[in-house]
DNA sequence: CTCAACTTGGACTGATCGGTTCAAGATAGG
DNA sequence: CCTATCTTGAACCGATCAGTCCAAGTTGAG
């Protein structure tokens, strides 16, 4: 065949990934993603579909570079460390946040939101990335000397914080605030962990 | 005068609010509004002027409607009992979230969410609520028996966890669940009061 | 009853929306 | 060079948006 893609598809994604992530699906129009990426209306088209599709392969993508360093994070305490795993699993939130290339927020919270208003398949993707982020607390949990459920509950506490940290950023929250926000749930599960198990 | 107004204005803004509330600014049409309030658009221009305004009021209109609740569960606990004042906060905005007649999630936390795409005042708006919920709770952990310092890292770490609770409640979380968080919260909190001041 | 104030529904504007289509041009493999 | 593919810009569609206006109808105080 002659003539290949002219342009890269993950960066194009990237782009559209950050439109989204900063002015949210409603916000977002198809001229938006067209001056972010770069791309004709044409070409975003034919090659990712309609919004929905497009914000979906958003979602994804999002999931793919943010969630590889959550698990990462995760898993440098695998070996019977969790304050050090769960420590550098907020450390990803706190960077991305004082990271002057990328939005403040984070676009499965921004998602989750809008749920009454998003399409079910988009809304489901959400709550599932929500539901994963707990699972991967949950394992890295399980490790630890805890008491019988404490694990799932840490799990459901840290993805709430980790959450409430998307909303203070966009209340213009300081990173030495948001520190304190995660500080202090650090300290209930170090209680928790020196508490016996 | 002759005529004067037919509808009742706080029943009208209670239904703009909630629909504000479930959808979002950018998702609430004026068609939306004229629909949920049972007001013409004409009346809607005439008694609370464009979109923003109406937002704005609505914002107002929350911040009463809530915030008077908080005030009200944190002063509970104004003679030396801040456990209970604290439990008190974090109880009204689990009733409200259980409450079938309102949405779930928060407006203050969904208008903080979109402060890129919002207009500055209303932004500001938010913002504000949002530092304002700090405040009261700083002042109510104030009597408290704390370390320096102690009271203003609680309350943010507080009105974070609260703010999570929008979103974990949008994200389908059950009531069990948005306790735990909560619960977690109220440990560290108990333990740093135990520990002297 | 009178009349001023309020409410209503609908029509209208200019702008923008998501989505589709197409002809012209750019690209690179053969 | 030839040609299949990709990309572009622009035009276009029907729908919806916020905001404005007005004529007709309703209300209730005087």
């Amino acid at each position: 065949m002659a003539g290949k893609k002219q342009f890269d598809v993950d960066i194009a994604l990237d782009a559209a990934m950050v439109q989204f992530w900063r002015a949210g699906y409603a916000d977002t129009s198809l001229d938006d993603l067209s001056r972010a990426t770069g791309l004709n209306r044409s070409s975003i088209y034919s090659s990712f579909g309609d919004k929905d599709s497009l914000y979906l392969r958003c979602l994804d993508r999002y999931a793919i570079r943010y969630g590889d360093r959550y698990e990462q994070a995760l898993s440098s305490g695998a070996s019977g460390e969790p304050l050090r795993a769960i420590r550098a699993f907020f450390e990803v939130t706190l960077q991305r946040i004082a990271d002057p290339d990328v939005p403040d927020g984070c676009l499965v919270a921004q998602t989750a939101m809008a749920t009454p208003v998003l399409s079910p398949a988009i809304a489901t993707r959400a709550i599932e990335a929500v539901g994963l982020q707990r699972a991967r607390l949950r394992t890295a949990l399980n490790t630890a000397e805890l008491a019988e459920g404490d694990a799932e509950n840490y799990a459901t506490h840290i993805t709430a914080v980790n959450q409430s940290l998307a909303v203070m950023s966009r209340a213009r929250a300081s990173q030495k605030q948001l520190r304190t926000i995660v500080d202090i749930s650090m300290s209930a599960l170090s209680q928790a962990l020196h508490s016996r198990g």
